[in-house]
DNA sequence: CGACGGCTTGACTTCCGTCAAAGACCGTGG
DNA sequence: CCACGGTCTTTGACGGAAGTCAAGCCGTCG
């Protein structure tokens, strides 16, 4: 697997999985050929460190495959993910030097990276770029604020519920499948992590896993594996109304 | 107060309070006599909802005076504060139409407006309104998921020490005070929406409120007039470290 | 004055966190 | 081959932080 991720390093823009999502999405054959020459891919197993916090930053990039997770630590321990990376997301900010967040590979992981300093001027003088970053930055945080909802104001079986629908919906968006009913996927988190993205413990996590099974509202094969037998079932036990903010 | 907020009906952009800080921050003479043409302003009363969620939203803007609370509910009516937005704060999307959340004066309001879709014309051809908005936009996005943190994982004591601390820390940086130790100011919210914005009941809001208070860690004049004796000190009860990850 | 909204305080309940033990799965090495 | 350790997960018992329900206080405004 991390044999096949390596071999993005032919540097072509041109067949890159992402090319119509990411930051370069809208940049013509000419921006494209400036940034190839700025850019560089770096390869990262599950479970390395991609950021600490409070480091100097010197690239900016996307994530060309694999998952990654952006976390806020207090002094004690406590975590809390704040962002869930997928192909396609860019990670780190323009005019900025310091992290300020813990970005950790999920799973093997392939990133586009960019020299900071180069990109920033780049974005200086290609519209295309901060405009597409605008864009995917207004996601971003409507994405963040969605998520508010659900810290602040839902129990622990709305907050499995309300995961599970955001997974399930993003990958009938990438097979182009609608979310009829029947919605099957793996989930590309441990109980752990899941629990540090729903502001609960592992083992909550782990009971309302089992509720929502015990009460068919979804099926497991293995830990993992999920089917979800009527996704509008799950949507009203996320407490979302029926069709649940039609997201992205 | 409100006669007072109405002679901003004046529309010259250069004695603006909010000239250097809102989204026209960059703009130089020429891109402000456009903005000028297309602007106009709104005022609301305290309690006023300025946009309903779901609503098309024809205009953008920026609070010029006042504060006003970004909020999203579910249908069985537990709300969630997603935002609050100070003078110079923009409110809608460029490139979407309808408002994904309630927004709601708390105090009497002004807002300078602008039609949306010529606003979208100007910021394909002035570059300077979409690098602000976009530094703006991840500055928000940063104050999200801060504040995811302070939702997922802080105590009800930890919740309204930060909220105190951001409050305070905020104040002292538009007088341009330093947060050495005494810090004083008015509370701009209810309990109810302090506790709709950190996830709480009102009633556990009162309790923490008053448990502070008796802690020495606030005094009160009155129920809204906050005073901290040592601004360190509640920064450790907000579960910052010492410093508290200097914000804007 | 009385009525109202905002706030406080108390008593009780409940959801979720904590602590603890043990099961499932996997790869390693004897 | 199976024993072993490690990681991830499940489940149970218990306690505590915060929610719910309810009563009453304070300041303001008609």
């Amino acid at each position: 697997m991390l044999q096949d991720t390596l071999s993005f390093a032919t540097p072509d823009c041109s067949g890159c999985p992402i090319r119509h999502r990411a930051v370069c999405a809208r940049c013509d054959g000419d921006e494209l050929a400036r940034l190839e020459e700025i850019k560089y891919y770096r390869s990262f197993e599950a479970g390395q460190t991609v950021i600490w916090s409070g480091d100097r930053m010197d690239f900016v990039g996307s994530v060309v495959s694999g998952i990654a997770t952006l976390t806020q630590t207090m002094e004690d321990g406590r975590t809390q993910m704040v962002g869930l990376l997928l192909p396609s997301d860019f990670v780190g900010r323009p005019g900025r030097d310091g992290a300020a967040y813990d970005v950790v590979a999920t799973s093997d992981l392939v990133m586009c990276c960019f020299r900071k300093k180069p990109f920033e001027q780049m974005m200086e003088t290609t519209p295309h770029i901060a405009q597409r970053l605008l864009q995917m930055t207004l996601d971003e945080l409507d994405a963040a604020r969605e998520w508010m909802l659900v810290l602040g104001r839902k129990t622990a079986r709305e907050k499995i519920a309300s995961l599970l629908a955001i997974i399930g919906r993003r990958n009938a968006s990438i097979q182009s499948v609608s979310v009829a009913d029947r919605v099957v996927f793996d989930l590309p988190l441990t109980r752990e992590a899941m629990a540090d993205y729903l502001g609960l413990t592992l083992e909550t996590v782990s009971r309302q896993v089992s509720a929502l099974k015990k009460d068919g509202v979804i099926e497991l094969q293995g830990k993992r594996h999920v089917t979800v037998p009527d996704f509008s079932r799950l949507l009203e036990e996320a407490g979302d109304d029926q069709d649940g903010g039609l997201l992205v």
